[in-house]
DNA sequence: GTGCAAACCAATGTCATATTGGTTCGTGAC
DNA sequence: GTCACGAACCAATATGACATTGGTTTGCAC
């Protein structure tokens, strides 16, 4: 009974065994680990190496945490539905917008001061996926990622709500079918270049910069979105 | 103890006693009216008769009720409160303080950009209830009112969701017991000063100094708030 | 038909209890 | 000393039994 391993190595192993049990997928629908007690148990050591090692998957993003509750894999959800499809009715598309321009930038700023260099390299891979000469529905929902991301990497929890309200509704109003008219070949490009400009702010830790980057690029796609009104209105 | 009405009258005048009921004011702090079987019980008359009532009242707006709850005067609450219930556990003084920072100066732009010159008398009026001698809970208390009402001028439905969320989370915190201790004759000064710089600027509809206003009045909240906690932690 | 009483349904609140992550302390091995 | 372990305790959450409350149906009396 001593194929324990040993205490100096058993901080590693662990970590590798509990990581590996995540993302194999072997856990419950809902994504529940085993409680601090049961790792301690079964991988035979202490509560306070089991909680290292899930500190540092916390850190990691892999999981999450919730007192009394228990811990899981992913990401922590976020309770809007219920609040944005009754704002819905009232929100077309230039009051999206307009709140848009409002929270993104902060949000952008909040991200250049708490990125860190994972992060930005996240950033820069959604970025490149949005950019990927696919379909304009397939890019649009890089496109929202990255937003989310950065929305996320903000660190402010009400902020972040805020923000998955408002991109509820923007996700879930009628008028999204006629959005990819506003795209074209060029406004892609230029999308494409303003998202270069607001991580560069980001990586460059300069908050400013990255909300005017990020403004401009909103107001960008407010333009596209009001001749594109325009011409629905003709 | 015949003198409980005859029955073809009693719906009439138990509709008006309990109207009468509502408006006086003579109810708990949270609005909750007795049961229905208790009105049934004092009125002397039947559950039926009494919800018959309570049906009118409620088609008038004066009361709302849910099952397995109660009956209520007023309006029934924002949907914004389960929210704000889910986020207020993770959300710290110095959060919430940086998502005001984020949203309020975009709402006070907005309100610039909108306001008439009755909804500036109004800010005024506001800023002038807030800045009387009285108590500090009174003055915290008109200075809501008027943070709320710059909101509500600025006529973005999902701004001021968004905003309505952040109001809750921080009216509803813990730490807001010891933020009276923020609160001295010069910050008072400041901040009266702060709220005419603010509607000065919405006045001259000037979105970018009502921006630049209100965020430098938030500054000073959230600087004195970092005082007050250091002195706590001492 | 109208009003009343009783019973039942469904949603909610309340309370005690168990579970779970968060924290502290003392002990022993190195 | 440092580190891991075990135990105990704290605080937030979940769970289940039970009472309360609005919503509904049924039967009875006038």
């Amino acid at each position: 009974m001593n194929y324990a391993p040993e205490n100096a190595e058993s901080t590693d192993a662990t970590l590798t065994a509990i990581r590996q049990m995540i993302e194999a997928g072997k856990l419950p629908a809902d994504g529940r680990l085993p409680t601090e007690r049961e790792l301690s148990a079964e991988f035979r050591c202490g509560r306070r190496t089991i909680r290292r090692v899930l500190d540092t998957l916390e850190a990691e993003g892999l999981i999450w945490r919730k007192q009394g509750k228990g811990t899981f894999a992913g990401q922590p959800p976020d309770p809007t539905g219920a609040l944005a499809a009754e704002i819905a009715p009232d929100a077309d598309p230039l009051v999206v917008m307009e709140a848009r321009l409002c929270i993104e930038p902060a949000l952008a700023e909040l991200c250049a001061l708490r990125a860190t260099g994972e992060d930005v390299l996240r950033l820069r891979q959604l970025a490149q996926r949005a950019s990927q000469p696919i379909d304009a529905d397939t890019a649009e929902l890089w496109d929202g990622a990255l937003h989310r991301a950065i929305a996320r990497i903000a660190g402010n929890r009400v902020m972040l709500t805020a923000f998955a309200l408002l991109d509820e509704v923007r996700m879930g109003a009628d008028w999204q079918k006629q959005r990819h008219r506003a795209r074209s070949s060029e406004t892609k490009a230029l999308y494409d270049h303003q998202h270069n400009l607001i991580i560069d702010a980001i990586q460059a830790r300069d908050g400013a910069a990255a909300f005017q980057a990020m403004r401009a690029h909103l107001q960008a796609l407010s333009d596209n979105l009001r001749v594109s009104m325009g011409e629905a209105d003709t």
